[in-house]
DNA sequence: TTAAATGGGACTAAAATGGTCTACTATAAC
DNA sequence: GTTATAGTAGACCATTTTAGTCCCATTTAA
């Protein structure tokens, strides 16, 4: 369901909760009890991090993890990166190699496209957003002048039977688990 | 890597062939014959697309299966939605349910708006879209006057230390297996 | 020297995924 | 009616992925 797997789920939410205090180190046990996530299970996800360069870390006593670089240099797209790998919708999104399909498949270039777009769009929004807890404003047009709470759309079809350019209320909904 | 099961991606090859000859039964060997992929699995996949109402099927001599509305009036998100179910970015993005996280997480509220916003992009994507062998054009801006081939993205974030409304060049790329 | 940390894996259990197969039902054509 | 054609339903299995845990080595401050 082009779902992130939980561990950059957690990944999202440890990042989050360090960029509200950069400058300061935290260990995996800080962080476990914190977040309420379990200690090996985040002490994985930092590793993690920390090998694709997102965090720093400090061995030995009064170690422990901080940010790499500011919040406002880190995007959601980096961190989906550091636990699931290259981003792409299908597997012809990647960008070598070949498909047997190639030739009777005559859809991958357009899920390439689509694919880009996400894509930047993930990397368009940063950790700073991301650790807001007052809602994202995602300005989809570039003199955006929603209100609160909102966020518009716009249409990419240039497809005449569809309305372009509409916008939608997005409402906070509640979390959910599995 | 928020990628699309193999699954939906025959899906979309399948739906995408059958828009180019909409009005016309194909069998599930047609298909198989036409988009190389193993007559069982392109069957279970009719199967679901039938499931979710995004084609018809008769049964018998000379059946087959075929569009249930106009190429127009189905969108990539029906499509995947179709083979795997409700969208989301993450477990909490769908509509249900509490997550023990809730209190420390502080990530998910915009988790789900950039879900949202991924969900209303493909939505705006039409079949007709998809199934055009011309480099699909995304207008992203309202009036979008980029030259062919490339697709401009306007930033999303507010963040002034990134530039906003960026443009990129997107290239065709050849296709790809894992 | 010791205690507190991370580093790097190995490891397991559970779930999802991809793919195939079989038996059944509907229908058109003869 | 019989027959061949085609979809329907769902079981089934092998493989891969994911989540989660654990162990031991290494580093470092006190």
């Amino acid at each position: 369901m082009l779902k992130l797997s939980k561990l950059t789920d957690y990944a999202a939410v440890v990042m989050a909760h360090i960029a509200r205090t950069p400058d300061q180190l935290f260990t995996a046990s800080d962080i476990a009890d914190q977040v309420q996530i379990p200690k090996p299970t985040v002490s994985k996800t930092l590793k993690m991090l920390q090998k694709s360069g997102l965090l720093i870390s400090h061995r030995g006593a009064q170690g422990g993890y901080g940010l790499a670089r500011a919040p406002q240099q880190i995007s959601a797209s980096d961190i989906i990166d550091a636990i699931e790998g290259p981003f792409g919708m299908t597997e012809c999104s990647q960008e070598d190699a070949l498909c047997d399909l190639q030739d009777t498949c005559g859809v991958s270039d357009n899920w390439q496209r689509v694919s880009l777009v996400i894509r930047q769009m993930l990397n368009s929004i940063t950790l700073v957003q991301l650790a807001q807890t007052e809602p994202l404003q995602l300005n989809w047009f570039s003199g955006g002048s929603q209100a609160d709470n909102t966020m518009a759309v716009d249409s990419l079809t240039a497809d005449a039977s569809r309305t372009t350019k509409q916008q939608i209320e997005i409402p906070l909904v509640a979390l959910s688990t599995e």
